[in-house]
RNA sequence: GGUCCCGUAGCUCAGUUGGAUAGAGCAACUGCCUUCUAAGCAGUAGGCCAUUGGUUCGAAUCCAAUCGGGAUCACCA
C-alpha cells in the first residue's frame, strides 16, 4: 500500500476512534490489509483491537467506522463488515485519478525524488559481493552471491540510495600458490593461448592437479608409515608451498611474476562471466593491497586495552562477554590472518568514502560468526559507523547429490551452466518459432536474455537466508512462475503497443465514460502497489519481492489481457486507455525485472 | 556439546511486524489458438503449515520443548 492514502486513511481511522470511542490511537498503530479476493472491497481494517474500547461488538464497531469513513473521507465509496473485518470499497474516482497522474507522469512512480513512498531517507551505501578466490573458475555458489549483490544494489538504487558496488578479490594466500606451483612444476608453459581454455578454468585445473599430486604424496608417505597427520605437513608440495608464500610475502620477483602473470588470466576469465552475468562493480579491491591494512587496528586495540597479547606474541580479542569466543587477530610472528584484513578494509572504507552509511557483506551464511566476530571487534573499539556493518548472508545452493565439492568434480561451473541454459533457451524459441525476422545476432542476443532471464529469476524468487535446491536436469524451466513468463508478458505488451501505434485513435486519454472492470481495477491496483513493494525491499534487502510482486503484474496482466480487447477501433476512449494501461504495466514490469538484473525483450 | 538458520501440496517455492476458507508454479488430468504473441488463459485434483505444549478474541506466523536438515565454534581463507 501507498502513503497516497493510506496516510489519510490512517488519519481518519485514528480520528474515528477518538470521536467515537474516546481512543487515542496513534496512526503507527492502524494497519490495513488487503481485502481478500473472496469479499468485497479494497482494504480490510480489522477491529478486534479496538472492541475493548468501543465496548462493542466487532461488527458494530466496524459499522461505526466504516461509516464515520464512509462520511469524512472522500475515498471510500461504501464498505461491509464481516465477522469483525470492516472492508472498505475505494471510490473508482481515486483509482481514476492515480491513472490519470501516472499516466501524465510514470515517473510519479518509479522517481524517488518525487515519490516519497519510494525513497524514505536517502542514504550512501556499499554493497561488496562477488569476492571470488582466483585460484579456479566461479560456480553456482558464485553465482547466487552475484546475482543476490547486483539486485540488491539495484533495488537500494531504485528507492534512491547512492549505492557503490564492490568487489573484494581474494588474489593471494595459498591457493593461488597451489595454482601457480601446479602450473610451475607440471604445466610445460601452458597459456590460455595455447590450451584454448578460459584463463581462470586454466588456473583452476591446475588448482585441481595440485589436490591430486599432494594426495598422491601423502599416501606414499602413509604407505612408508608415517602417520597420516605427519604426513599431511611433511609431503614436499605441502613444504614448497610454504616456501612459496614466504617467498610472495618477501617480495621475490619471480614469485610475484608468475603470480601476476596466473592472476592476470584468471582476471580475464573472470571478465567474460561478469560481462554474461550481466554483474559489474564500480570499485575493485584486491586483498595483495589491503592485507596488511588491520595491523593499524590491531595495535590500536591494544593500546586502548581492547585486545591482549599472548606470552608467544599473537594477539587477542576476548569475546566472551558477548557470548562469543577468544580470537585470533594477529599471530606470534607478526602475520596477519583472514580477520585482520577485514578489519583493516572495513576502516580503509569508511575512511575512504565520508558519509557511508552502511557497508553490506553479501557472503556466504559459513561466515556468520566470522561477521559477528568483526561487528564486535569494532563496538569495543567503539567506531560510530559499527551499526552501519551488515552481513547480508545467503544459504548454500546444493544439488540433488548433495552439496558441491570441487574435489569430488560435483560443483556446477558457472560458465557451463549459462552455456546450457542458453542453449535451452534456443531450443524452445526454435520450437516456438516466432521469430523470422531475427537476424542471427538478434537471435543469439535474445537467447542469452531469456536464458539468463530463467536463471536469475529461478535464483532471486527464494528468500536469500534459505538454502536452496538446484537439480541442473530440470530446475530450469520456461513456463509458470519463471523469468520468461514474465519476459514474455512484457513482449506481449510490446506486440500490443505495436499494434496500437499503427491505428490512429484520434483521442486523448480521458476515464470520463469509462466504467473500468475487476481485472483493470486490479492492474491499477497493482501499479499502484509498485513504489510501496519496492521501498520494502530495499529496507528488507529483498530481491524475492520484486521478483513474486512482478510474478503477480504479469499474472493480472495476462488475465486482462485475455478477457479485454485493448486495440478497438471502434471504441477509441477505450482503447487509449488501455494501452495506456499495458503500457504502464511495461513500464513497471521493466523497472522491476531491472532490479533483478534481467533484460525484458521487444520480441521473443 | 554451545550458538545461529531452515522444516508449508509428490517436487520447487510464496505467505512469518499474529487476522477471514493457507497461495503459486512444476508434475498429473480437462477444456480454450480463422480475432492484439498459447513461453498464455480457464478448470480438476493434491495440506495434521515437522511434533507437542503454551500465550489470546484469533497462531503457519509469537514463546518453550522435542524431532529432522544445514551452518559455525581454526595461529584456513
Amino acid at each position: 500500500m501507498n502513503v497516497f492514502f493510506e496516510g489519510a486513511l490512517k488519519s481518519g481511522v485514528s480520528d474515528s476512534l477518538k470521536s467515537l470511542y474516546g481512543m487515542e490511537a496513534g496512526i503507527d498503530s492502524i494497519h490495513f490489509q488487503e481485502t481478500k479476493k473472496e469479499f468485497e472491497g479494497d482494504v480490510t481494517l480489522v477491529t478486534f483491537p479496538f472492541i475493548k474500547s468501543s465496548k462493542k461488538s466487532p461488527e458494530e464497531t466496524g459499522k461505526e467506522i466504516g461509516k464515520y469513513l464512509e462520511e469524512k473521507t472522500n475515498f471510500i465509496a461504501s464498505f461491509n463488515v464481516v465477522k469483525g473485518f470492516l472492508n472498505l470499497v475505494i471510490t473508482e474516482e481515486f483509482w481514476k485519478n492515480f491513472f490519470l497522474t501516472v499516466s501524465a507522469d510514470p515517473s510519479w512512480l518509479f522517481d524517488p525524488t518525487k515519490n516519497e513512498t519510494l525513497s524514505r531517507g536517502k542514504k550512501f551505501l556499499m554493497v561488496e559481493y562477488s569476492s571470488p578466490n582466483t585460484n579456479k573458475p566461479l560456480h553456482l555458489g558464485h553465482v547466487r552471491n552475484n546475482l543476490l549483490g547486483y539486485s540488491v544494489a539495484g533495488i537500494l538504487e531504485a528507492a534512491g540510495h547512492r549505492v557503490m558496488k564492490v568487489n573484494l578479490v581474494n588474489d593471494r594466500g595459498v591457493h593461488i600458490c597451489k595454482s601457480m606451483l601446479a602450473w610451475k612444476k607440471f604445466g610445460h608453459g601452458e597459456t590460455p593461448e595455447s590450451s584454448g581454455m578460459k584463463g581462470d578454468h586454466l588456473v583452476g585445473k591446475y588448482y585441481v592437479l595440485y589436490d591430486r599430486k599432494y594426495k598422491e604424496e601423502v599416501e606414499h608417505l602413509v604407505n612408508k608409515g608415517t602417520v597420516r597427520e605427519e604426513a599431511e605437513k611433511k609431503a614436499p608440495l605441502q613444504l614448497e608451498i610454504q616456501d612459496m608464500l614466504r617467498k610472495w610475502e618477501a617480495g621475490d620477483k619471480e614469485t610475484l611474476d608468475l603470480w601476476n602473470l596466473m592472476n592476470g588470466w584468471v582476471y580475464k576469465g573472470f571478465d567474460v562471466t561478469y560481462k554474461k552475468l550481466g554483474v559489474g562493480f564500480d570499485k575493485m579491491y584486491y586483498e595483495s593491497n589491503v592485507y596488511l591494512l588491520g595491523k593499524k587496528i590491531v595495535e590500536e586495540g591494544e593500546e586502548k586495552k581492547v585486545f591482549f597479547r599472548k606470552e608467544d606474541g599473537s594477539v587477542w580479542v576476548d569475546l566472551t562477554d558477548v557470548g562469543l569466543d577468544q580470537k585470533l587477530l594477529l599471530r606470534g610472528d607478526g602475520t596477519s590472518v583472514y580477520i585482520t584484513q577485514d578489519l583493516g578494509t572495513a576502516q580503509l572504507r569508511f575512511d575512504e568514502f565520508p558519509g557511508l552509511d552502511q557497508l553490506i557483506y553479501v557472503v556466504g551464511n559459513e561466515q556468520e560468526y566470522h561477521f559477528k566476530v568483526l561487528k564486535e571487534i569494532f563496538k569495543k573499539l567503539k567506531r560510530p559507523w559499527v551499526d552501519g556493518l551488515f552481513h547480508l548472508s545467503y544459504g548454500m545452493v546444493d544439488l540433488p547429490s548433495g552439496k558441491m565439492k570441487s574435489r569430488e568434480g560435483t560443483v556446477v561451473d558457472a560458465d557451463d551452466l549459462i552455456k546450457e541454459i542458453t542453449e535451452e533457451a534456443e531450443m524452445t524459441t526454435k520450437a516456438l518459432g516466432k521469430l523470422d525476422d531475427f537476424d542471427s545476432e538478434e537471435a543469439k542476443h535474445l537467447y542469452h536474455v531469456i536464458g539468463m532471464g530463467a536463471l536469475k529469476y529461478f535464483i532471486l524468487k527464494v528468500d536469500p537466508k534459505k538454502r536452496m535446491l538446484f537439480n541442473p536436469a530440470e530446475s530450469i524451466d520456461f513456463n509458470g512462475h519463471t523469468g520468461p513468463f514474465v519476459q514474455y508478458t512484457f513482449a506481449r505488451i510490446r506486440s500490443v503497443m505495436r499494434k496500437g501505434e499503427n491505428v490512429n485513435f484520434s483521442v486523448s486519454l480521458s476515464l470520463q465514460n469509462i466504467r473500468m472492470t475487476k481485472e483493470e481495477k486490479h492492474l491499477v491496483r497493482l501499479i499502484y502497489n509498485y513504489p510501496s513493494v519496492a521501498s520494502e525491499a530495499a529496507a528488507g534487502l529483498s530481491p524475492a519481492l520484486i521478483a513474486n510482486y512482478v510474478y503477480e503484474l504479469a499474472k493480472a496482466f495476462n488475465h486482462f489481457y485475455h478477457d479485454h480487447v485493448i486495440v478497438d477501433e471502434a471504441a477509441m476512449e477505450l482503447s487509449v486507455f488501455r494501452l495506456q494501461l499495458s503500457a504502464l504495466t511495461a513500464a513497471v514490469i521493466s523497472r522491476s525485472m531491472n532490479m533483478l538484473g534481467i533484460e525484458v525483450p521487444e520480441k521473443m
